[in-house]
DNA sequence: TCAAAAGTGTTTGACTTACACCCATGA
DNA sequence: TCATGGGTGTAAGTCAAACACTTTTGA
């Protein structure tokens, strides 16, 4: 409707070998680093393949990769956020639209219960597909770098904790240790984060927690509106 | 061929009415700030659009975004990314990889003398359909984020150019104006930039030339290596 | 000699880094 | 009382911002 002319004539062509597929990265922490949940592959080519799916008519990609993470991994993601739309040259038009989930600590419990997803270790052999893998790469990448200037780091944990669990997402993430004195006075300073009156017991001094204020991830406008343009 | 068995069934389905658009999104710079390359639109719905295209069979998405950019404008892009996918939810289903590109100045002439494009103000009232108006205004977003962090202003300017013109076009994409001085010191502390010994003639004194060392926009592997994923 | 843009340094405040010890708790 | 992680402050260096005048040229 919203289409042009010259465009829909070519479509006729195009569109019979076309396949579009939406997969979904997603991520979450464990004690020894940065997981990612994979399905088992149900061909001979990989052993493991990243949660994938199709666009349903009338259906927006942002819909459809909520849908279809949802549906791998029977849980809602705590973050998603388009990553790249890869193509993969052949017979026919290979379009892939990847997107990168993030699961916070409770989220990946309720999977790991329920679904049949694994959680691997993001630099492990994984025996994806080259074009998994690549995705993988790239989603790891793009992690790290935003982890730098913004605050999505936070939908990896729980709801409530403290400063050294998020000290250690950060850690896992950009694979390098951080000081302990400047990494709680950055974050105190950004007053992103409000104290909850509660401790975590533990056996050792018990930590204060900490909750993220205000759901925002201030990922500054890095992600269009993502309006809704159903003519 | 790497495409998986659960979701190449319900391909069967979707792929029907399955149709999926590259645009082009070209920024130059002017006297007067940074603009936009559009087409006369052959519908009635909006007067002019962002210059689009399909995928052909067998065709990498950077391949096909570089020859639809190359036959809107009869002439590559200084610089082309991707941009987002966008989707329209519709009884067909539309998707739209757009992708940004930067022209520099010999190329903007190039393109003004011969092909039907015109460039038209980024914030003048274009005309434009309500998609493509959003796809302009997130690609001036992203536009403006990525001076911040690269070096991408260089493939506005003509191949040799002074610190002034580099600052102008750094104003004209964020809209603000910067101090000569502390600009200069950080784009020459930065060592991106070698002096050519000539200075451009002008009516009054003459301005250093200087070029942009190493075709790299140091974007920071913000892509992915668009690796050619054939099986 | 005038107009017009080119070119040039210093000071200040903010932020980042490096660094080491005492504290609270349960076992 | 001991082991374990929680919690705290300061000094040095680096970086960004504000700010105004002199220089070179062609007309």
């Amino acid at each position: 409707v919203i289409e042009h002319k010259q465009t829909a004539a070519v479509n006729l062509i195009s569109k019979m070998s076309l396949d579009l597929s939406v997969r979904i990265i997603a991520f979450a922490v464990s004690s020894d680093g940065l997981d990612v949940a994979l399905l088992p592959a149900p061909e001979t080519t990989s052993d493991v393949m990243i949660p994938a799916g199709t666009l349903r008519t009338g259906e927006m990609l942002s819909d459809a990769a909520v849908r279809i993470a949802s549906d791998a991994l029977s849980a809602q993601p705590d973050y998603l956020e388009q990553l790249y739309t890869f193509s993969i040259a052949d017979d026919a038009i290979q379009v892939v639209v990847a997107y990168f989930a993030l699961l916070s600590a409770e989220t990946r419990r309720s999977i790991e219960r329920s679904a049949k997803v694994t959680f691997i270790h993001v630099d492990a052999q994984h025996g994806l597909s080259d074009i998994d893998q690549g995705i993988l790469d790239y989603a790891k990448v793009r992690l790290r770098a935003k982890l730098g200037y913004s605050n999505i780091g936070f939908f990896l944990l729980p709801r409530e904790f403290t400063l050294s669990e998020l000290q250690d997402v950060y850690e896992s993430v950009i694979g390098r240790t951080l000081d302990k004195r400047n990494f709680r006075r950055r974050i105190l300073a950004s007053r992103i984060l409000e104290p909850v009156g509660a401790k975590r017991p533990t056996n050792h001094r018990p930590a204060a927690l900490y909750r993220f204020t205000g759901k925002d991830p201030s990922t500054g406008a890095l992600t269009p509106a993502e309006t809704d343009w159903s003519s």
